[in-house]
RNA sequence: GCCCCCAUGGUGUAACGGUUAGCACGGGAGCCUUUCACGCUCCAGGCGGGAGUUCGAUUCUCCCUGGGGGUACCA
């Protein structure tokens, strides 16, 4: 089995392409099989090698590997011009100056569900011959079949009259030549399968087995794009997203086994089949990603998150922080908001200060924490517990009379990770200092 | 316009002629509780419509409707 996948080289790596890549990359680890990069990169417009780069960056961050070096479709310029050169010898594909006007002429003139034919010319672009009987059957792995009559088909344009060949006819020499056995793609590729499949026919070869993927969608059905927020697997990253947790999700999206819903990836590699995938068009949610993504930060190694945190913040010695924090964040990009007060101080919530600090009795309560914090000995989150509940109870007030106004001059809001961890990781000296610090505003 | 694909709760899916239509996210209620979360318990919510085939259709066929894709000398 011989894969292969090709992600358009656009720059960011859309979200539906990395479900592509990804169950290309399933399919061919999980099989055994070996897994090629094919580069679309002859829009010298949208395939930069900047942009090319960014691509190959998206799919390494996804974990997604390939074997060899990547196909560019533009480095097979020679190859492709021989090709065209047997077809034209042979008839099976003519030159022709016909326009697209030319071509809705004849559709007028023809009917409109009658496929365009063209008379062969000295010079033009070249077409390739489709023939007036006769059906294109595409035998497809997660649709079935389907038949294309070749009455309805027009001649494909097949490459320019400056001799620069299009996408249908490269891509079914490229998968020719590299013995691709397996193209998995999106589906808005099923209806330029015949096409491809001709050329195939044309060159006397059998083509590789097809599997048309449905579309991604955002969360109004519409493509999903830039204003469904995240649209490529960069953004997600950006956004505080881990790898294996976008994995499972994208594979989730267009396919299910059973009951489960949270797979690794060695999971993934031995139970996906792309026989199994679902026939229709999937919306993107963030938020159960947001939540497979929780699953998968909370059961890392506090080590590997702290890590990952760091690298994420470019902040270092979050440790301590973190122990206290994961259990409460969801994505790399909520540990800050969260918990960012420990290393930059209280953050500036006004509101919360009012509503808090302001109250009756809150002061008081403070300066008592403050005293019975003083004393603590050593100083860690167990007798910090201790102590302050010692206050409550001395004052005959509810917990959160007492632990609100202590979180509050701490950090600043009133949300943040367990009073009493918090309390311990600031330390004694910080801790009392910003106690003090709210208790002179 | 023409060609093609698709259709289970708000979302992702399971079921592959016979089940009280399952699971998960999200939503609601409650428990836990120092905030926010996590965790736990419970609840609401679905087979787009119409014909057929069949003893029996979510499952098979056809039509309609609704989505989507293609229709480039783009990829």
């Amino acid at each position: 089995m011989r894969v292969r996948f090709a992600p358009s080289p656009t720059g960011a790596l859309h979200i539906g392409g990395a479900r592509t890549a990804l169950y290309n990359w399933l399919l061919a680890r999980g099989g055994g099989g070996e897994l090629l990069l094919r580069v679309e990169d002859t829009d010298r417009e949208r395939s930069t090698p900047a942009n090319v780069e960014q691509i190959f960056d998206a799919l390494r961050w996804l974990g997604l590997d390939w074997d060899g070096d990547p196909v560019f479709q533009s480095k097979r310029a020679e190859r492709h011009e021989e090709v065209l050169t047997r077809l034209l010898e042979e008839g099976k594909a003519y030159r022709s100056n016909a326009t697209a006007e030319d071509v809705k002429a004849y559709k007028a003139q023809h009917g409109d569900e009658r496929g365009f034919r063209g008379e062969p010319e000295a010079d033009g672009a070249i077409r390739l011959r489709v023939p007036d009987e006769g059906e294109t059957v595409v035998e497809d792995l997660i649709r079935g079949t389907t038949t294309f009559r070749h009455s309805h088909l027009d001649e494909p344009v097949i490459a320019r009259a400056d001799g620069s060949v299009l996408y249908n006819f490269a891509v079914a020499v490229d998968d020719l030549d590299g013995g691709v056995t397996h193209v998995v793609r999106g589906e808005d590729h099923l209806s330029n399968t015949p096409k491809q499949l001709l050329v195939f026919e044309a060159l006397g070869e059998r083509p590789p087995v097809y599997a048309h993927l449905p579309l991604l969608h955002g969360p109004d059905g519409k493509k999903l794009s830039k204003r469904h927020g995240a649209a490529s697997v960069q953004e997600l990253r950006d956004a505080g997203y881990l790898p294996e947790a976008v994995r499972n999700y994208l594979a989730l999206l267009g396919w299910g086994h059973g009951d489960d819903t949270k797979l690794s990836t060695e999971e993934l590699q031995r139970l996906f089949r792309v026989e199994d995938v679902a026939r229709n068009p999937a919306r993107f949610d963030e938020q159960k990603l947001r939540w497979l993504n929780g699953l998968y930060l909370r059961e890392l190694p506090l080590e590997e998150l702290t890590r990952r945190l760091e690298e994420f913040t470019g902040r270092e010695g979050l440790g301590p922080a973190v122990a206290i924090s994961r259990e409460k964040i969801q994505t790399l990009a909520d540990f800050w908001p969260l918990a960012g007060f420990v290393f930059d101080g209280p953050a500036d919530d006004p509101e919360a200060r009012e509503r808090v600090l302001g109250r009756e009795g809150a002061r008081e309560a403070l300066a008592a924490a403050r005293a019975a914090l003083a004393e603590v000995e050593p100083f860690d989150p167990e007798t910090v517990e201790t102590a302050l509940r010692g206050v409550v109870e001395a004052r005959g007030v509810k917990p959160k009379d007492v632990f609100q106004p202590v979180r509050v001059a701490l950090a600043g809001t009133t949300v943040s990770p367990g009073i009493f961890e918090t309390v311990a990781v600031l330390g004694r000296d910080e801790a009392l200092r910003r106690i003090d610090a709210a208790l002179d505003r």
